[in-house]
DNA sequence: AGTCTTAGTCAATAGCTCTGACAAAGCCTT
DNA sequence: AAGGCTTTGTCAGAGCTATTGACTAAGACT
């Protein structure tokens, strides 16, 4: 904020307030906007000030990846329906990675095991197990939540964090990659090329979300019995 | 390979083999070992040389993504069962850049439109069709299968492709931080916590995938009747 | 043979991460 | 209150990066 000036009095930074301005950042300017000479200088400070607080690049982004998990979980609390507690969690982590794509894109993949993370972690465990799983397959039916939670919000922000002039790029070439197609080469694509292009990011995600509830629901010892996960298993006649 | 010498002739570098080269060095060396300036000293040419093939580095980017496709779909053929071609897609992808990570890390979201994706993305229709989804419908299951298969396997070839060093040491500070648990703060990891160490990336994996495919038979108009997939779906007596 | 395009080379710019030396700010002790 | 110590902000710089423009020679074409 204050450009120049003389030098900064010595308490002017802390690692709270650098993740948080590396976090505007981010948000404001895109990955490439993201550099410590830049960061330092949006402080107000030297271009080398943040090698004070964080020995390296990755020190910050680890720092940064907490920050975004502990936003993704803030008043996080187990449902009655440990279905509704999974896609809870799920919705979240992709809420926060898709409101910070650039900051998600550098970080989704680095585990930090600071509080927030373990929480969230045990929430999870405590969903599968409500489920009924028990020993080395309620962790591996966690493993398979968590993960996808992960893949899925990270690749949708990696996504996001793109050039925003290629990703618009990007998409129109889709559209008129579809609409031009060949029909005798890809007569799939041919027959629903109209529709292709319309599809919406949210409908993607709560399909697939849909699916993998459905079926873990198959799956477990004991399925939940509430209303809303209980159409999907339909049983012959 | 011949490392220093005069001139290089004129012939002597063509995409294909900057290309080849580049996956090479990503396999070999990992992300931080692939610069062009690298690439071109490892080809035995100048370091600049490259940009006389690719317009930049983005460039390059987009034809290791093609030959990475190209290197997962080469014999792909649709199966009897449409779950089964799903199954496949979505194996062979996770195949592909797990054996190529710091590869598959750079250009795992980037599209190509090359005849390759183009017709992975014509088969995959396909199988949704022949589950019996149509139009609008089959465009988003389309992408929902789509999406899932890039998202995972982006995902744990992103993980594959940090630094070894660092992987190993992530790893051991979960194990650590599992068994170390508080048992009334995390009273779920602290359940399964001897559990949670040696769940195995490829059983995850197959989780989620079995999870999905069950979901999406469940929606489909049209599952499939082979033995192989029939299993999940329980009805009443 | 002579011309033209172009692939490979070279030099240079601007930016990056990160290091080591330096200086001032504020704490701590006496 | 004075002196000393640690810390934190600053500065200069090494070695890397992507990329550009000028130069040069190799080979295709007339």
């Amino acid at each position: 904020m204050t450009t120049s000036g003389r030098r900064l009095r010595r308490g002017s930074l802390t690692p709270d307030m650098i993740v948080t301005e590396s976090l505007r950042l981010l948000d404001s300017e895109g990955s490439d906007g993201f550099s410590l000479p830049k960061l330092g200088r949006a402080l107000g400070a030297d271009p080398t000030a943040v090698y004070r607080h964080f020995a390296s690049k990755d020190d910050l982004v680890l720092a940064i990846a907490d920050r975004l998990i502990e936003e993704a979980m803030a008043g996080l609390a187990p449902q009655p329906c440990w279905l509704g507690t999974v896609e809870q969690v799920v919705r979240r982590m992709r809420a926060t990675y898709l409101a910070h794509p650039a900051a998600a894109a550098l970080s989704s993949y680095r585990t930090t095991q600071r509080p927030a993370e373990m929480r969230i972690v045990d929430i999870l465990i405590g969903a599968v197990l409500q489920a009924g799983f028990e020993g080395a397959k309620a962790a591996l039916v966690y493993r398979a939540i968590g993960d996808f939670a992960l893949a899925w919000a990270g690749g949708e922000a990696a996504l996001g964090a793109l050039d925003p002039a290629l990703q618009q790029s990007d998409r129109a070439a889709w559209t008129r990659a579809y609409l031009a197609v060949d029909r005798t080469g890809y007569p799939h694509i041919w027959q629903i090329r109209d529709e292709l292009a319309g599809v919406p990011d949210d409908g993607i995600f709560e399909t697939v979300l849909a699916a993998i509830i459905a079926g873990l629901r198959l799956q477990a010892p004991r399925p939940c019995g509430c209303a809303e996960h209980a159409t999907a298993t339909v049983a012959a006649p």
